[in-house]
DNA sequence: TGCCATGCGAACATCCGTGTACCGTTGTGA
DNA sequence: TCACAACGGTACACGGATGTTCGCATGGCA
């Protein structure tokens, strides 16, 4: 139940990061003093929404083999099942103010990163930085969360979507040939 | 000189959208006091540069050739050089509560949704929905911008990592054939 | 039954953002 | 030189969000 209330908070923040605490509450359906009780100060909680989302993210991750060649295909696919949990961490504003939170965020894009470089020996493209590929994957993870909450995509067919559309593109191959 | 107010407050909403009024008037180099005689209240402002976006949109696509074959690209290129004026528009929160605002992103977002279904006869694959396709341009966008923001991305070499990336996709040509 | 923990609501003080009014300064043109 | 407009700064009133405290209700447990 624990998580049902950070579930909700990070929706509602999401969808305003400007909600009031009693906004939160109310959707949580939790009185405003238990969640003062809880996270004693507004800040409290984004930062335990963020660190719940980096916990998230590391019990997944613990799970991919990153020196498999299906690695990225596993990692995303993982990543898509998360959802806005995980969105919160990467599109909350100012979320990177705090140093702490920053430096694990860092610290999570690393092997990712180095797993990137790895490949760009073998199916990865080599005129793109790694870093481009990496942020590509992840708008690609936003586009198929914001599908998803707009109920325009079902969930189960989200991480074929992001990972045929980030790997081969959206142009026809027929036509792609020629260019 | 109004257009750099209009540019600063966009990039401090932005990057903060609970900013005060103060720090966006301090932000612009201009007195609180100047600013609530332009902008009454706060959603003025906000509506403004909305708005302010959605013209910038509007003389960009008056002059795009929606019938060529290149439309998209060319829509593509010139909208990644309008940068963060624009990205305002698509990813401040709860920008859609306005019905005016909504009404005329769906207005500005039907020409392009009908281009990619044209499109989708030629050059673009068919096994994708119009709206997902539209909104991997959009995530391209960006990432774009917010590469160039971050110092990370040339300006000039923006529309072309774009396309290319959205097109293409991150995957090395010689192994997407194979997939 | 009595005890204790947990959660909720009400009330309160406080802070911060907001909107407004007033005043001083500057610069421009008659 | 004077009048006037534009701008910035100060001050104040108001409202909403926030954080804290207290009291009450519920529910498990001895």
């Amino acid at each position: 139940m624990s998580v049902h209330l950070l579930q909700t908070a990070t929706s509602v923040l999401l969808k305003d990061p400007t909600a009031s605490l009693g906004d939160v509450a109310r959707a949580a359906g939790v009185g405003r003093t238990t969640l003062h009780k809880r996270f004693p100060t507004r800040t409290a909680l984004v930062r335990a929404l963020a660190s719940d989302a980096l916990d998230l993210i590391d019990s997944v991750a613990c799970h991919v083999d990153f020196d498999g060649d299906d690695a990225l295909e596993d990692l995303m696919t993982r990543l898509v099942a998360l959802g806005p949990r995980v969105e919160f961490l990467l599109r909350f504003p100012g979320l990177d103010r705090d140093e702490e939170l920053a430096a694990r965020i860092r610290a999570m894009d690393r092997p990712v990163l180095d797993l990137i470089t790895r490949l760009q020996g073998t199916k990865l493209r080599r005129d793109l930085p790694a870093w481009w590929i990496l942020n590509t994957l992840y708008a690609g993870l936003f586009n198929a969360w914001e599908a998803i909450s707009d109920g325009r995509l079902a969930p189960l067919d989200a991480p074929r979507f992001v990972l045929s559309t980030v790997f081969e593109g959206v142009s026809d191959v027929r036509a792609a040939d020629r260019t």
